[in-house]
DNA sequence: TATGAATGAGTGTTCATTCAT
DNA sequence: GATGAATGAACACTCATTCAT
């Protein structure tokens, strides 16, 4: 609450940057969408680099947090793989822009991303990895490496969520066969990667209900 | 051979954009990690938007050509997929400059892809496809929906392939408990991508040797 | 007097623009005639062309004004003639800069002229017009296609006022016979100018004192 | 004949440089009006500049000769002016590029006119001069400054020449009243300007048929 | 706290010119 | 005699940033 201002600057400068990117977007652009001044912009935050170190440590801690809050719920180890895909699939709140900044990220080798960043994306990993170690402890799931289900999970995710624009327009080139898909509800499409992500990583030896 | 200066251009400028991406990557750094004059750049291929288009193409059209041509030599489906996965985690060739390329142009909705370019994803994307609804054909995979098992595939690779520089970033922080993953070999990661994506596609009533 | 930034960045743009041209000026020179960093001028104005649209109406509108004002102390459309003339030779105001520009202009068939800039020439136009007319109806003109005779005011004198340089780089090698009239004070010009165009008009029939 | 080339070259800058100005062309759209290489321009003709005063000299020769060549014919004064204005109007041969240009060079105070250039314009101003003068001692014109009369004559012929395209333009806002005029034949505008200058300079003590 | 105005340092692009072939 | 390729220097324009008010 206390600094409305700055508020509304970060929410606003959260979808630019998702949009365009660090060097793609504009400081006129950013002040604009937030309706302030440029100045006040600089008095409120700081330079662009300090006001992206910002966007992205609120949204990365706010995804954290979404996730910890909601998977403290459930224990069930594949109610929790499906808990993270659903809030990756429904991309409410801050997770809303974390797609795209995140691959933008990802492709620059992290190059604007600050030590406050890093470990809040971490908490993330070791959510995933925490959530995989319980499973195959319980035997619910094979013994899989935990970084490379965690790049299945975060990998596919990403790109689904990222990639709707395009997946607009090479509709007409490409789906000629089945071009359903597209439509998937987020419900069908978090159905289905969970799908494969659990058929991946279960314990075939393992029986299950649900 | 045709035209070497071009050619150049180029591939230095795949380079380039793969770094900084098209916002980041000034026509100053484009025209001197080729060896040339800005004014040459312009003269030989045109202005920045156009050099962009260029390379995507060269990119995704060499890219789809690769995996075409080494996977005619094989039939099998599930062969199919281990090359694909090969040749995204070796990243050898124009493949080396696809996924950090590719992550942006999906992070900005493809605000920059020529339908040239998108013609030539939409070759992988098919190919992929056909890879996929072959093996349920064959029984050797289960009913999955080809798009999402492609958002899998492609995802994870792309990611990981990408995110080796933040990967070393993060090792630090993250992994006390298990810092050995990062140093799989390309080798490895193919194994374990693969081993995650066959389970999670293949056909568990069909018996498999190998 | 409101915003002193954009007055002075007109006024002197209207002088760089009348001795350079469109083309030939220079944003730089433009920007340092005023007195201003570059930017400022892009802040205060807008784009060269954009700059010139406005030195241009500024100038055609501030001569209507400026002869519209004088002609309206006087009735006698020969008085009239005379006034025009006179603003004209002794390019007082933004007449200054008018006849380099408009000769420019009409060289180039008006190609940077905007429709607002179009309108404020046509208010000059209307008025030798309605002088003319004025005349015919009243005996103290032939009949005469106003027409031409504006073409015959406004072209000797647009020479007139704009060949000076020339003038002087021609009477070396030109005026052996008869140098003189290279030094005729604006005042015998103007007179000699009204002379010829009014011997031009003049009803013949009708006696005159004066 | 000699040189075909640069012939060809002259005559396509002169059209260029008539429409765009010197600073408004460009030389690879000379070169290319004239159908060749950019560095063939330079290897038959020389820099920008050189073309440019080649083109000057080129045209205010041709027009020179035109004009002595025709005036030769003749012996009367009045002809004389008359076929001046006539040549002027019909703009035929290199006279049709000679307004644009001539009134760019007024405008710049003659900037980029050589002395060769100047000595051809002088060709034209003495000739008018000598007809003045002559027709002076002969009774048939009134006593008149020489210089002024040319102001009269070349200054409302070049901006009749020239501003045909504004004429067209203005057409639409001005002339509601009468704006038959626009559609003058060149005959008739001849007949028009030579009807108005003879009226100025004619001797009214002496009569006249015709 | 907020902002209109200003700017140094760049940004992408085009220019006239040259040169090896 | 003619040209494709190359380029230094300049070009119009934009950027992130600052500062007086």
């Amino acid at each position: 609450m206390a600094n409305t201002t700055q508020d509304t600057i970060l929410e606003a400068a959260s979808q630019v940057f998702a949009e365009k990117g660090y060097d793609g977007a504009r400081i006129n652009e950013l002040a604009e969408a937030a309706g302030v001044n440029k100045a006040t912009l600089y008095y409120q935050i700081g330079d662009k680099e300090k006001l992206y170190h910002e966007v992205l440590f609120r949204i990365l801690s706010g995804f954290a947090d979404e996730i910890e809050l909601s998977i403290k719920e459930v224990t069930d180890p594949v109610k929790r793989i499906r808990l993270f895909i659903d809030i990756f699939a429904f991309q409410t709140g801050t997770a809303r822009y974390i797609s795209p900044i995140l691959l933008r990220e990802i492709a620059s080798g992290g190059r604007h991303l600050p030590d406050r960043a890093i470990e809040q994306m971490s908490r993330v990993v070791l959510i995933i990895r925490q959530i995989i170690s319980d499973g195959v402890e319980m035997g619910v799931f094979r013994k899989v490496d935990p970084f490379f289900v965690h790049m299945l999970i975060v990998g596919s995710l990403n790109l689904y969520a990222a990639n709707e624009p395009i997946r607009k327009r090479t509709s007409g080139i490409t789906h000629n066969q089945n071009p359903t898909h597209n439509f998937d509800t987020p419900d069908d499409a978090a159905e289905k990667l969970f799908d494969l992500v659990f058929a991946a990583i279960r314990n075939p030896d393992k029986q299950r209900n649900s």
